[in-house]
Formats: C-alpha cells, sequence, structure tokens
DNA sequence: TTATTAATCACTGATATTGGTGAAATATCT
DNA sequence: AGATATTTCACCAATATCAGTGATTAATAA
C-alpha cells in the first residue's frame, strides 16, 4: 500500500516559533543525513534521551544542548523582523558558559 | 563626551549559532522596544532573572522560556541550509508542552 | 508475519534551574 | 557630580533536567 502523505503532517519549517518546530527542523536534517540518535547524540555531545526530548518538541530542554545540536547538524538560524546593525551590545563581561 | 564604538562590539546578528548571540538578538530587540526587563519579563511571563540570564547568554536556560520570549517579542528564525519541503515527520502523538 | 533495528519511556541519583526578594553594580539623566 | 533608573547578582526552597540503563513500543527489512 501507497504510504498516505496528509498535508497536515507536513509542517512548515520555514519558520521555527517554537520548541516544537524546532524539534521537527533538527529531526529533519537528521534525517536528511541519515543519522541514527545514538549516533548524532553522540556527536553533539549529549545524551539520547535528551536528543530524542529536544526533538520531540520538549521545551524543558536547555539551550546548550539544543544549539550543540544545531552545530552539529549544521543547521543555521537568521532572525527576520529585526535591524541586525543596530545593537546595544552590553559588553561581554561575563562567564564562559559557551 | 560622544559615546566611542568599538567595531568588536557590533556582534553580527544575523546568524543565530549560540546562546549568546540569540540572548543579544533579543536584548537588541528589548531595547529597540524601549521595554524594561521587568515589562518584557512580564509580557512573556518569565522571571525578571531568567530573561536576564537569556539575554546574557546563559545556556542553561529552557528553550520553552526563549521562545516565550521571541514570540512576546515578535522575534522570528529562519532555517538556512535545510530542504524545507521534505520532512518525515513524527506522528504527533505527544505531550501538550507548548 | 517474524526478525531486526531504532526510538521512546520509566526509573535513579546527582546536579542545576526557576522565581522571588533584596542588595550591589551599571547605566542614564539633570 | 549627584540622583534616579535599570540591570545583575547572591541567596533560598521547590522543582526539574541530565545521563545512563534496561524495558517497551514503533518502524523497517526479510
Amino acid at each position: 500500500m501507497a504510504k498516505q502523505v496528509v498535508q497536515s503532517e507536513l509542517p512548515d519549517l520555514s519558520a521555527i516559533d517554537s520548541a516544537i518546530s524546532l524539534g521537527q527542523l533538527i529531526r529533519a536534517k537528521r534525517t536528511e543525513l541519515k543519522m541514527k540518535l545514538v549516533d548524532c547524540a553522540a556527536l553533539c555531545g549529549i545524551g539520547v534521551n535528551t536528543l530524542s526530548r529536544i526533538e520531540k518538541g520538549n521545551c524543558n530542554c536547555t539551550l546548550g544542548a539544543t544549539f550543540s545540536v544545531l552545530k552539529g547538524l549544521g543547521i543555521k538560524l537568521n532572525p527576520t523582523g529585526i535591524s541586525t546593525t543596530d545593537t546595544n551590545t552590553q559588553k561581554n563581561n561575563a562567564t564562559p558558559w559557551v
């Protein structure tokens, strides 16, 4: 039987506005790279559980783990509706969280 | 005395690849809107401490709080280098984290 | 259908975040 | 400079995440 593809199951990933869409984006990229959850987690330096939660859109995951995945998979995010030129940025007298 | 603007203090916000750049982006938008930290936090439904941490690039903050801010400030993120058309999305038999 | 692989869930212990308050530190204005 | 406004930080208790393991469920292949 041919696989039924329903319109509503094809979310719009052109705008990332929630943990869920971000998770879908990440999963799309990972499967595109034919990576297993385990290997991807190892590559990104996080646990499998955490990666699974991120992909499922759990909003309690941390920014650190999430950006590790974005970096590991080579996903880039760009803001829109913002004047990226101006910026009253505070001086980075800060903590090296990275 | 005129305010000295140093080149290195004008980070590139066209690419969001870390908790720090995301925090800078958020702060840029908030100040652009002339909002105080307290009011912005209230608007976004999170604590002032948390918003401050997010803006300072603390990567231990949660996705939930972060997306609340992005939504509250009307910041949109778009992925690049991804085929946003395809998508082997899992069926959303999931938990309503929102 | 059965076998195999992959993803999710439940559990544990250690550690960390959250919001609130108040104080210290910065920045802004007159 | 002095006064005011804004942000950051330390501290607290409550709660939650994290990684790891093993079991359960789901998806894929034969």
